[in-house]
DNA sequence: CGAAATAAGGATAACACATATCCTTAATCT
DNA sequence: AGATTAAGGATATGTGTTATCCTTATTTCG
């Protein structure tokens, strides 16, 4: 069970995009480069994060991304689920329907214990992912990240911003 | 991502064995009949359990699986590694190495905070999971399950088990 | 001892999904 | 008008899950 490479992808690109001035955009095609990935597969990343509202968009030279809300009102969750979903990791195939000492017809309420807590697992993955905003990512890679290799790639992104 | 379906099974197939008295072994024939399962791939599943130690089998007939410890020994993150692997769910490509502001031959040091904090929601996951043993699934369901079922079940599954 | 039953595991096919590329369309800027 | 861009459809390609079949070694029982 592992996430698409496109969730590293997609929350990459909004770390960038939390860093641009107010009112610019940055383009597929500068993201694609700046992380070495296709530009058109990494086009359908965006373009989920784009269907969820989270960025936004313009067209045309100077046209890209840019995102929807401040970088401390979006969530690791969000991001997330917009590029893998927002299903539970246990589906439950009802398989005790198939124990043949049940009485006929006999009608199960509801989701057995096992399937509630793998979803109670999933419920704490999705806690944990919405406890981190963009803000508190933007914060700890500040002190993460050399201040000359910071600050070279801000200059390499306002470069190419519209 | 989702789970592979190998993992409700084999937590059934747990929960049945839980309440299989000392001694006693049950076939995959018998464990494939009760949940209505290909008795050939649900044999992989135990294969599986069997490798983690969380299961012991005899071989001939009234042969089978039995726990290898006490329910409340055995939790469901033991289960659900057995069956599913114990990798991460975010698996990082380094991406970051691509970017071409950094310098020649700059060495990253260890996983960058989006890594890290994906790895935390993964680490929430399992500490849940780490959390409920058999015994507990075992309460849980002699409260939810009506007595006629569960006793019902109870004896067909002691007059397969060898 | 011989026959039946069982776990273990190798080989292989069918299927679903992730990954990747290519192309068209509509909108935007210069 | 021409260049650039996001959006999205169509279509391969690769990988992992699901499923079946068959062989082997071991154990039980008649
Ligand atoms: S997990 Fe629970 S609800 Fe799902 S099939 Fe098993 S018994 Fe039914
Ligand atoms: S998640 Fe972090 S460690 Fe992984 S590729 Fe991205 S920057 Fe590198």
């Amino acid at each position: 069970m592992i996430l698409k490479s496109q969730v590293e992808w997609a929350l990459h690109c909004c770390a960038i995009l939390s860093g641009l001035p107010e009112g610019r955009y940055l383009s597929t095609k500068a993201l694609a480069e700046l992380h070495g990935l296709p530009k058109e597969y990494l086009s359908k990343a965006l373009q989920s994060l784009s269907q969820a509202g989270l960025v936004l968009t313009t067209l045309g030279p100077s046209g890209g991304y840019r995102l929807a809300k401040a970088p401390s009102e979006l969530t690791f969750l969000e991001i997330v689920e917009a590029v893998e979903g927002s299903g539970r990791t246990f589906v439950c195939n009802n398989i005790r329907a198939n124990n043949p000492c049940r009485p006929q017809g006999y009608c199960e309420s509801g989701p057995c214990a096992i399937a509630r807590i793998m979803w109670e697992a999933d419920e704490a993955w999705r806690a944990k992912l919405r406890s981190v905003t963009l803000a508190d990512l933007g914060e700890i890679l500040a002190q993460d990240i050399p201040a000359d290799i910071w600050n070279g790639t801000f200059e390499w992104v306002l470069k190419r911003a519209g």
